[in-house]
DNA sequence: TATTGTTATACTCTATAACTATA
DNA sequence: TATAGTTATAGAGTATAACAATA
């Protein structure tokens, strides 16, 4: 026999009354009220979106993220994106690799620093980032219809601390 | 020549003004506006802040989802926490394998489903649950300083459709 | 000496598949 | 047949350290 809402003793953490879950399954209790769980879980929906809706073109958050910032910055070194990004450097030279290997990105010889690249989008890239972020728009909206364009504002508001 | 803010003609995605980030050194730009990207350096700093707030007691944020799920629904089986925190079954095992053999948790034979096992705190568990919310609510506090208690009110709010 | 890009290693996390013992 | 727990493997992602070329 299933047991899926054990009633065994058990006492609120805090005065709360009980707020059964979506599913009505288990009551999560002690986790209401704790950050860290709730982003965790947004951010794990709102990357499988985010990766859905840009899965025709096979593109990651983190590969958007770079192609966005090098578009936005040519000329860029690969330290310059990783520390913008908070990518370790050694993990670029692996997305960088892919994304030129897909001829959307190139690196071009510093000419004033003979150690350090810039980073360049090449014309193909330019025009699919143009794509990528009419797909990312539309993952934008699907955000907009999960919480609210109002709480989707708001939300960036709370969190222009940490671009 | 660095190139660091370059003039290439993109325009804002809407018509809010440039705000340069904190370090006034490289803008995002295009990567305003996004609300993975947010969520992301988000979900990172909150983790990082718990895991050092917990690092005396060396508890990860996985680790204090399961116990507390635990500690509020005893009996539980390993199938029914996977699935309330989102967790793969196979990588609960060696979770549970760790906390097993730090004497905060026991797998205890269900009589009803002799494939299944009841989730139970240990005594020893129960108390340092106790202690590890102590410092989970000091890490929401570092939340509280860091976004303020309002945002942070409004955060949960905004996210409480992800339970 | 310090920094840039690179390579390599280890550890965590995620995603699967397969196996066992039960149901 | 299907499910619970387990084991194993492969792929990302993260964290380090070390190295060559250059500053």
């Amino acid at each position: 026999m299933k047991n899926p809402v054990p009633t065994v003793g058990k006492r609120r953490e805090n005065g709360k009354a009980r707020r059964p879950d979506r599913d009505g399954e288990i009551g999560l209790d002690g986790l209401v009220g704790h950050a860290g769980y709730a982003v965790r879980r947004f951010q794990i929906w709102i990357f499988q979106d985010f990766i859905r809706t840009l899965a025709a073109v096979d593109i990651k958050p983190t590969q958007y993220s770079v192609m966005t910032v090098i578009g936005a910055n040519p000329g860029m070194t690969q330290m310059a994106v990783a520390k913008r990004l908070g990518i370790e450097r050694a993990r670029l030279v692996h997305l960088l690799d892919s994304l030129e290997a897909r001829n959307l990105v190139k690196r071009v010889p510093s000419r004033t620093d003979r150690r350090s690249h810039a980073l360049h989008l090449t014309p193909s890239g330019q025009a699919s980032l143009r794509q990528f972020k009419m797909l990312a728009a539309e993952h934008e909206r699907h955000v907009d219809e999960k919480i609210g364009p109002e709480n989707r504002r708001r939300l960036l508001e709370i969190l222009s601390a940490f671009h």
